[in-house]
RNA sequence: GCCGGUGUAGCUCAGUCGGUAGAGCAGCGCACUCGUAACGCGCAGGUCAUCGGUUCGAGUCCGAUCACCGGCUCCA
């Protein structure tokens, strides 16, 4: 375990999901764990390992993987460690006879973490059975309270967390004060895992990946494209009246404009090599900022005109690291619903407070709650003068006071170039996914030489705002097919209605009836397949398309329908024009 | 990129000790003419990820590559 210099002092548990008596049970069952597998692989080093939220692990140093087999065998082991009941007892030594002791072990990774701690100090133990670990508690009393365990998984990890130190494997298992709970978040994330984006996304007919085309680079198919369309182009209605100005900007660029910017230098290792155009350097554009900038500068400015809002939803292309390509998450192209603000140093904190409004009426709409960050100066290294900072820092915060949004200070977490806002959004399941950023850039300003004429005639330096509210439109989705389910709401739903003849003799008024919805602009489709309405049914509800809309003899005869609602059931008999009214309502007030 | 795992039909998955490839669903054909979550019968569908090796013989064993999965590191 992570030991400190102040062993009576303990951890600080007042952030721990679940609070002091789980965190005390998740660290005991760690003990449990490092002891069983020190029984049964002798020759083993261990590393650490403390409680994480919902579950424990710790890390071992050993030459042979470990199997699913050895983990039901360190898992049988733990229980009879637990049957056994043994106390968990604390002891003290001296820093110097703590190390020795380890030394003499050849415990290396515990010497390290006892070495860290002051000379001077105690050094705490915690002493289950045979196996006694540096560690300043809390704990269980004994191994036998540990009711409710499960060892769920094995990978690497580096050891302190440095991808240049040697890998160790780390041992994953989650715990709880009753078998009732763990049997509650095990089938928690049986459900996660049915929401997963790459699993919905394949059963819907979203979107693909393709080996022949590369890694990471998304293509969507009509259903998925749909949705897709659908958020953005409420992105661009919502911005349009917020005096945005939507821009177009190349796929790529020559290697100049980066080396202006500075990316070139920065960014090099995520910027994909450059080929040769007529013997220049170009480059597939990583960033949408310098060709914004480039938009900005074609001709001067008056402050009369500032603000000036630029906004592209501009697709981006970086190198990732093949192992942290993750579904629609993490990839190689996106879609970045970028926004650059020029406007002037008073200006500031009013276009702040613009975009928080912005941000907060797309959340809201999608069904998000979130949570604002305020990131700071970082200690090091920075660019832009500490006024600048100061400045900068308090209209963001100033924008987020007057929205009367809660937020927590992110010391030191502002990029390099810039102060800013973090927004995490949380989803369904509550997970967090931090999607929208805005950030006060001091950098680029002053390498393009972004200017206004003020009401001096002279030329001032124009205060520029980036910001992208879903972050990556790719990624967006992604979350969003996981908060949803992939039951979305009409407004995005891809086929709002399936019009589905309760026997042959409708077909012709059901192709009739679903031409009609399409002529309304509904996204209606027919099922004239040679299958029993129930079939259709059932595959409209697996496809989870809002709609289906059964028609028959009766309903031909009096120019009516029979809507059903997805999860819901059967809705009142209606004519077809009040049910085309009905959804259009429903995806022009785009509900939830 | 690193550690571990996985890759068999469009999808989900079987495939024993190395002996020559199987199911359900989807698709297609036929039959059925059906009222709110799966009608029946038949047919077709595979370079077992790719490349190389061991072997009389490889889906199966070994190596490399690619992709994916779980983490680590990094990140929108």
């Amino acid at each position: 375990m992570s030991a400190t210099s102040t062993p009576k002092s303990g951890p600080d548990l007042s952030h721990y999901p679940g609070g002091e008596a789980l965190y005390r049970l998740r660290h005991s069952a760690a003990h449990i764990l490092a002891s069983a597998v020190t029984e049964l692989f002798p020759d083993v080093k261990v590393a650490g390992g403390p409680p994480i939220e919902n579950g424990f692990y710790y890390d071992f140093a050993r030459d042979q993987p470990f199997t699913p087999e050895d983990l039901e065998r360190i898992d049988a082991r733990m229980r009879e460690i637990v049957a056994e009941n043994q106390p968990f007892e604390s002891s003290e030594s001296s820093r110097d006879e703590a190390i020795k002791k380890f030394e003499g072990a050849g415990e290396k990774y515990k010497v390290h973490f006892i070495s860290q701690i002051p000379a001077g100090d105690k050094v705490t133990f915690y002493r289950n059975g045979r196996f006694l670990d540096l560690c300043r508690g809390p704990h269980l009393a004994s191994t036998g309270e540990l009711k409710a365990f499960k060892l769920t998984h094995v990978a690497g990890a580096y050891w302190l967390g440095n991808e240049r130190n040697e890998m160790l494997q780390r041992i994953y298992g989650t715990a709880f004060a009753t078998p009732a709970e763990l049997e509650a978040y095990l089938h928690q994330i049986e459900e996660a895992l049915k929401r997963d984006h790459r699993r919905v996304g394949k059963e819907l007919d979203l979107f693909s990946i393709h080996e022949e085309v590369g890694a990471g680079l998304i293509h969507w198919h009509p259903k998925g494209g749909m949705v897709r369309h659908q958020i953005e182009e409420f992105w661009k209605d919502e911005h349009l009246k917020r005096g945005y100005q939507l821009v177009y900007t190349p796929h790529i660029a020559s290697e100049k404009l980066y080396a202006i910017s500075g990316h070139l230098e920065n960014y090099a290792d995520l910027m994909y090599a450059p080929m040769d155009i007529d013997g220049q350097p170009y480059r597939v554009k990583p960033m949408n900022c310098p060709m914004h900038i480039m938009i900005y500068k074609n001709r001067k400015h008056s402050y009369r005109e500032l603000p000036i809002r630029l906004a592209e939803m501009g697709t981006v292309y970086r190198y990732e690291r093949s192992g942290v390509l993750h579904g629609l998450d993490r990839v190689r192209g996106f879609t970045v619903d970028d926004s650059h603000i020029f406007c002037t140093p008073d200006q500031l904190a009013g276009e702040v407070l613009g975009i928080l409004d912005l941000m907060d009426f797309l959340l809201k709409t999608f069904g998000y709650q979130y949570v604002c960050y305020l990131a700071t100066r970082p200690k090091d290294h920075f660019l832009g003068s500490e006024e600048q900072w100061a400045f900068a820092t308090a209209a963001l915060e100033q924008a987020l006071k007057q929205r009367g949004l809660p937020y927590e200070i992110d010391e030191g977490g502002g990029a390099f170039y810039a102060p800013k806002i973090d927004v995490k959004l949380r989803d369904a399941i509550g997970r967090e996914w931090q999607c929208p950023t805005i950030q006060v850039d001091l950098n680029l300003p002053k390498r393009f030489g972004v200017y206004y004429t003020g009401p001096d005639g002279q030329d001032h330096e124009a205060v520029m705002l980036h910001r992208a509210l879903y972050g990556s439109v790719e990624r967006f989705v992604g979350i969003y097919i996981e908060h949803t389910g992939g039951e979305f709401p009409v407004w995005v739903a891809p086929v709002q209605a399936v019009v589905i003849p309760a026997n042959p003799k409708a077909y012709d008024y059901a192709a009739d009836t679903a031409r009609m919805f399409r002529e309304g602009g509904m996204r209606a489709e027919v099922d004239l397949r040679d299958d029993k309405m129930g079939a259709k049914i059932r595959d409209a509800e697996l496809q989870k398309i809002p709609y289906m809309v059964v028609v028959g003899p009766r309903e031909a005869e009096a120019g009516a329908v029979s809507p059903r609602r997805k999860g819901v059931g059967q809705l009142e008999t209606m004519t077809r024009e009040a049910f085309l009214e009905r959804v259009q309502k429903e995806s022009r007030e785009r509900s939830a």
